[in-house]
Parts: C-alpha cells; sequence; structure tokens
RNA sequence: GCGCCCGUAGCUCAGUUGGAAAGAGCGUCUGCCUUCUAAGCAGAGGGUCGGGGGUUCGAGUCCCUCCGGGCGCGCCA
C-alpha cells in the first residue's frame, strides 16, 4: 500500500520539475525520522539547488506551494533546510490497506518464466547439520519469496552421489566394519541411519589420516562408484539414496520441499560432460597446454586475454580437463549450468522419487527409462545457486564459462545466492566437548569439521527445539489434548529455528549458541507468533460475546469519519504508525526479493509484532465501549494479523491459533 | 602475493540506491499479571559507527590509506 504512493509522489516530483526547471534527476525519497514530519520525504530540492545555482530554501517553496494534489497525499510541507514532506490521507490509507488485505497475491501462470533455485545440496553420506540448514531455510524463504511474486519458481536439491564423500563411508563399511551390500542395505533401512553414518565417516577420516597410503583405498571406492556397477557402487548407491531420504525428512519437518533431485551419477553417465565439452572447444573457450605447469590440461582463460592464452600464461588460467583426461568439479559443474538454461542439448530421464502429503511429487533423475508424466526440467530463465560464499571462486568460473561460450545473457542471469557460514560460539563448542586451543577459545567463533563428527545436527536441534517448547505449552495449556500440544510445540519449535537462521543478513556469519536458538523470547519467531496469536483470541472472544460477530462485517459497519478521527495527529500518531507499518508489507517483500534477501521479511514481521504489542497493551479493545472505535481498533487488529501471517508465510512459519 | 568479505552499545546483530537527533534483541537495574494469555509492556543505563585523510550542501553508508579479523585462490570434490 505504501509503495503505490511513494512511485506517484516520486513521478510527480519528477513531472513536475521537468516541466518547470527543465532538468531531468531521479527523485529519491526515504521516511522521515518521525511520523510529525509526515510519511514520505524528498531532499531533492539539494540536488536541485546545486544544478540550478539557487537557495534551496527557495526551490522547495515555489514546488511545495504550486505542485497541486497527489493522490493520496494530504498536504506538502518544507521542513528543515529544504526537505518536502509528503503527509498521507490517513484514513483513506487505512481503508485501502484494509480492503487490499488477501488480495495482493499474484499467481503464477504457466507461461510466466522460470526462475531455477537450487539449494540444501547435502552430501549424501552422513546427518544433516546447522549450516546445511542456512543453506535450505534460506533458499526457502527466496523460494516462498519469488513465488509470492508471482514468479514460477522450480526447486533442485543437487544430489551429489558419486563424490569422495559418500566414498568415505563405502570405504567405512567395506573395510572398518566388513559390511556386505545387503547387510549395509539392512542397516540403512533403520532409523537414524544418517546418525549412524555420521560417526563412521568420522573414523574414516581419522583412520585415512593414519596412514596416508590408505588413500589408495578411497580412489579404487571412487573408480567403482564411477563406474556404476560393482558391489562397492551398489553399496554408494544403497547409502546415498537412504541418507537422501533422511534429510528430505528432516527438511520435511522444517516445511521445505523440493521439485527435482539431480543427481551427478546422471550427470556422468549420460555424458552431459562431453557435450559440454564439444561446445567449449568448438567455441574456443579452452585450450590445451601445451608447455608449462598445465602441460596437458584443457585450461580456460578467466581474464579473457588471447594473447595471455596463446602464451600459456599460467597466472590466470583454470584446469578444466586433467592431463590424465579426467574432468574437474568446476568443468561438471558448468555443463550441469548449460542444462540448467536447456543450453546443453541434453537431458535427464526422470522418475518419481516420492509424493509429498499434499500430493505434489518430487521426481529424481535417471540414466534411462523414466516416466512420460515428468513435467518439463530445467530450461530456467533466471538461475539461482544456494551456496555459502566460500564457493564464490568456482561459481565465478562457472560464469565465466558460460561467457566464454557466448552466452552472456545466461550468465547475467546467474545467480551465486551466497551467505556466510555457521559457526559455533566457542562456549558452545567447549558444551559439546571439543577440544579447543587456546587460540580458538578467545575467538568470537570457531569453525567446525563434519569430517571429524563435529556439528550440531539438525534433527537434534529440532527435537531439543520440540521438547522445550512442548514444555512452555504444557506449563499454559492443561486443558490442551496430546495431539494439540504436540501441533503446537512443533509449529513453535519451527518458528524459533528458522526465524533465527533468518534475521542474520547473509553476509553475517552466525556464532551458534544454544542459548539463542533455543529462546522464545525477545527478537525470535515465537515473539512474532505470539503476536498473531494474541489478535485471534480478541477475535475467538468477540465471536464468543457477540452472536454473528465475524471481520468482514467489520469492514462493512466501518465508517470513514471515525478511522480519520481516531488518526488524526496528534492523539491519532500511534494508531497511525501501526497502520502505517502494517500497510508497508508490500515494500518491505519489493525490497527482499530484489535485494535477495529474506532477513528484510524477519526484521519487518518483528517490528509489526513489536508495535502490535504495544498497541495491545494500550487498548482494551473488547471493553472499549465506543463502538465506532472498537470496531476501528478491530480492522486495524485484523490488517496487522494477515500482514504478520504473510510475512511469516513467506519464513516458512506458521502462527498457530493458540500458543 | 592476488581477489572477496567484515569491524556499529558489555554480548549478538539491523541500519535497503549517501539524507534530518545512530536502532533492536540479549544481559544488568527498577516497576507492571482480578483484564483480549506476562512467550508480554514501561522505564533506566550503555556508542570517538576500528584509526586517519578525501569527495559532498550532507558520510555508519562512497573513495584512499593504515590497523585488526575472516574466507578464497589445488591436475581435491
Amino acid at each position: 500500500m505504501y509503495q503505490p504512493i511513494e512511485k506517484r509522489v516520486r513521478d510527480a516530483l519528477a513531472a513536475f520539475i521537468r516541466a518547470k526547471y527543465g532538468v531531468e534527476l531521479s527523485v529519491v525519497t526515504e521516511r522521515p525520522p518521525k511520523i510529525e514530519m509526515g510519511e514520505i520525504a524528498s531532499p531533492v530540492c539539494f540536488e536541485l539547488a546545486k544544478r540550478l545555482k539557487r537557495a534551496p530554501r527557495q526551490i522547495v517553496q515555489e514546488i511545495a506551494s504550486t505542485i497541486g494534489k497527489i493522490d493520496g497525499v494530504e498536504r506538502i510541507e518544507i521542513a528543515g533546510a529544504g526537505y518536502l514532506n509528503a503527509y498521507l490521507d490517513r484514513a483513506a490509507f487505512f481503508r485501502a490497506a484494509s480492503s487490499a488485505v488477501g488480495r495482493e497475491t499474484v499467481r503464477a501462470s504457466a507461461e510466466s518464466p522460470k526462475a531455477i533455485v537450487e539449494h540444501t545440496n547435502i552430501n549424501p553420506n552422513k546427518a544433516a547439520h546447522i549450516g546445511h540448514l542456512r543453506n535450505a531455510v534460506l533458499g526457502d524463504a527466496f523460494v516462498r519469496l519469488l513465488r509470492y511474486t508471482g514468479r514460477r519458481v522450480e526447486v533442485q536439491n543437487y544430489i551429489d552421489n558419486t563424490g569422495v564423500q559418500v566414498a568415505d563411508v563405502v570405504l567405512g563399511f567395506v573395510h572398518l566394519e566388513q559390511k556386505t551390500e545387503a547387510e549395509v542395505r539392512a542397516l540403512a533401512a533403520q532409523p537414524q541411519f544418517d546418525y549412524l553414518c555420521w560417526d563412521l565417516y568420522a573414523r574414516v577420516t581419522h583412520f585415512l589420516e593414519e596412514d596416508k597410503a590408505r588413500l589408495e583405498l578411497r580412489g579404487e571406492v571412487i573408480k567403482a562408484i564411477e563406474h556404476g556397477s560393482g558391489e562397492a557402487a551398489e553399496m554408494a548407491e544403497t547409502v546415498s539414496t537412504a541418507i537422501v531420504r533422511c534429510h528430505l525428512k528432516t527438511m520435511s519437518r522444517l516445511e521445505i520441499e523440493y521439485d527435482l533431485l539431480p543427481r551427478e551419477s546422471e550427470i556422468l553417465h549420460l555424458k552431459f560432460w562431453d557435450a559440454a565439452f564439444q561446445m567449449l572447444i568448438a567455441r574456443g573457450a579452452i585450450h590445451k597446454a601445451a608447455t608449462g605447469k598445465n602441460a596437458g590440461c584443457w585450461v580456460m582463460e578467466l581474464s579473457g586475454d588471447k594473447e595471455a592464452a596463446e602464451r600459456d600464461d599460467e597466472a590466470d588460467a583454470k584446469i578444466i580437463v586433467r592431463s590424465n583426461g579426467t574432468v574437474t568439479y568446476v568443468g561438471k559443474d558448468i555443463a550441469y549450468q548449460l542444462w540448467k538454461f536447456g543450453l546443453l542439448g541434453k537431458d535427464f530421464y526422470y522418475a518419481p522419487f516420492l509424493s509429498y502429503p499434499d500430493g505434489r511429487k518430487l521426481w529424481v533423475t535417471c540414466s534411462a527409462g523414466g516416466s512420460g508424466e515428468a513435467p518439463a526440467f530445467g530450461r530456467g530463465q533466471e538461475v539461482f545457486n544456494v551456496i555459502d560464499s566460500r564457493q564464490a571462486y568456482p561459481q565465478q568460473v562457472v560464469v565465466a564459462g558460460l561467457r566464454a561460450l557466448g552466452f552472456n545473457s545466461e550468465a547475467d542471469r546467474s545467480v551465486h545466492f551466497s551467505y556466510e557460514m555457521v559457526a559455533l560460539t566457542p562456549r558452545c563448542a567447549a558444551e559439546m566437548g571439543y577440544q579447543l586451543s587456546e587460540e580458538e577459545a578467545k575467538k568470537p567463533y570457531v569453525e567446525v569439521s563434519g569430517r571429524k563428527g563435529q556439528g550440531v545436527k539438525a534433527d537434534d536441534l529440532l527435537d531439543q527445539l520440540e521438547q522445550r517448547a512442548r514444555a512452555e505449552v504444557e506449563s499454559r495449556h492443561r486443558d490442551f489434548s496430546d495431539g494439540e500440544r504436540a501441533g503446537v510445540a512443533h509449529a513453535i519449535a519451527i518458528g524459533a529455528l528458522r526465524y533465527f537462521l533468518l534475521k542474520f543478513t547473509r553476509g553475517t556469519i552466525i556464532a551458534f549458541d544454544f542459548k539463542d536458538a533455543l529462546s522464545f523470547e525477545g527478537e525470535t519467531g515465537p515473539y512474532v507468533q505470539y503476536a498473531v496469536v494474541r489478535a485471534r483470541n480478541i477475535f475467538r472472544k468477540a465471536r464468543e460475546q457477540e452472536q454473528g460477530f465475524s471481520l468482514e462485517r467489520l469492514e462493512e459497519t466501518a465508517d470513514a469519519g471515525t478511522a480519520q478521527r481516531l488518526l488524526a495527529p496528534p492523539e491519532g500518531n500511534d494508531l497511525w504508525e501501526l497502520s502505517l507499518l502494517a500497510g508497508s508489507l508490500g515494500a518491505q517483500i519489493e525490497a527482499a526479493a530484489s535485494a535477495h534477501e529474506p532477513a528484510f521479511i524477519a526484521k519487518y514481521a518483528f517490528q509489526l509484532a513489536q508495535q502490535f504489542n504495544l498497541f495491545y497493551h494500550k487498548h482494551h479493545i473488547l471493553s472499549e465501549e465506543d463502538p465506532g472505535k472498537k470496531n476501528f481498533l478491530l480492522l486495524l487488529s485484523a490488517l496487522v494479523e494477515k500482514q504478520l501471517v504473510t510475512a511469516l508465510d513467506l519464513l516458512g512459519v506458521e502462527a498457530p491459533e493458540k500458543m
């Protein structure tokens, strides 16, 4: 509701300035520091003063007195050294915000351009940990944001089922546990197989570190897996698929779902790389180094400097194919990125992997056969790769690869949705029993090693959160059934966890601490959920007290005069600020979507909840005797509730009816 | 060595294309539950926005430099 008016003000000012002074400039607007100064301010006269070589104060007066009426704006005033402050028509804003509620969602049509978002991407060899959760929650919130703004989105969770990490677990089962494939399959059917592999993986890491000669064993296992047949390959398939199911189950607890699981094994077997290789050679994007340290390798020049390539200058060359003929990780990634844009000229086969409770199907790639009912995957218009910031360099190489092939517009539409890692506070690491050096103990955070079996497992954290939430619910609601308690506790646990991971901006390293993550007070998900519950409690009680009460009828019986009276300054400033903030969700969504920053929504939700709590404390609505005022307060509560629910939904958090 | 990121209150963090007097949570201290649930509210205290220089009418925000911290740069994946 806010941003259309803001845009009208900007356009009106720009048009006026163009007509009157013949100057073309982009008008900036901002929120004044205090509500007494209006709702939209522009410092445009400072810029104009410079251009016209006149005093800003003089220009601002001319504009304010002659610009005329702008729809939604009550008046324009002069402030400070030359600010133009616009004061909105409060009652009109409130009416528009209230009636627009619930009608703002844009539905994606099947023809609208598709965005591909790849996230989660956990190596399928051990349980998911807190760092993986940040990736998945961030990716999922971004997907929700895109879908809300009307984008069609395909969610992919890439499975590296042929890499070293899976190989190491297979090595562990074979050499440390002396297990056969059938025995591993039996274990994989047991619950918490991902936990078992977590420990085994740590043991394998230790086993390999003890004697470097054992690395040969790993090489053999990898070769066998890549070849795709034999006991080791079958075991790798068993392990990785079982672990993927564990991960999907964990993600389902957080209501994170996917459309497709593209697998590394198919990229290999369907020879995606060979196709990309031919393209790269044909367009001269890579060349074979004849001399120097890279002799015998196919390399790509990152600087795009052809002369450097001629000279075999190694400084800016990235090896794509090793001298033994095998392709590097980035090479495969280039092929995969080409497929995402529909540029590779090859496609996977697809089979259903599972069905979600709402009937939606999750598909997996396969190398032959497959189902004819699979939707058209890939061919994205825009591609977002949710990958931590440490992979910035390889991501740049992939984009450079697209550019070298002449796909400049696809390169521009390849986005590395990067974020910083989750580390542990030294205190937290100590609590978990990890040995820290003196140096580490002084740092603000310590990075933990999944290889060594360190880290906070996602399911453990979720269990703890649910347990705590359940204890809280039990102490407050003795009347709840077991099912109700579990449901509410689950919603609170998710709210706490998702909010915790989303309230930090992407570039901030999260120093994880149980104390903060397990909190339900202050700037947390449950705080926001609680505000929604408070609003709903009012409506519930109102329905009990009043026959035929409904939120729809409130709107019909509302009169504009009351809103105008109650929102009028100065007494109405508090109600107005809450209304204004509630009506600004759209502006926040726009900002969050364009900055790729879900944290903006989290911050907004908290601020709105905070202001609502203040309002809740000040006004006892149901005992309000003035029926017009009571009606207005209820409408305002309904507006806030709806906006909070929408904001929470974008974060993937559900607000329970009671808590 | 090269590249990228960060440094804001005791702690953890916001501060959206440069804009009016620096914000929040936690922690500390002081109050508020016969009311629509206190997972809440009010108040107090706490800041040379790492240092210095520059650009600008205006800098936490842009540029330079220094200090401090992190990450990346492999014929690993």
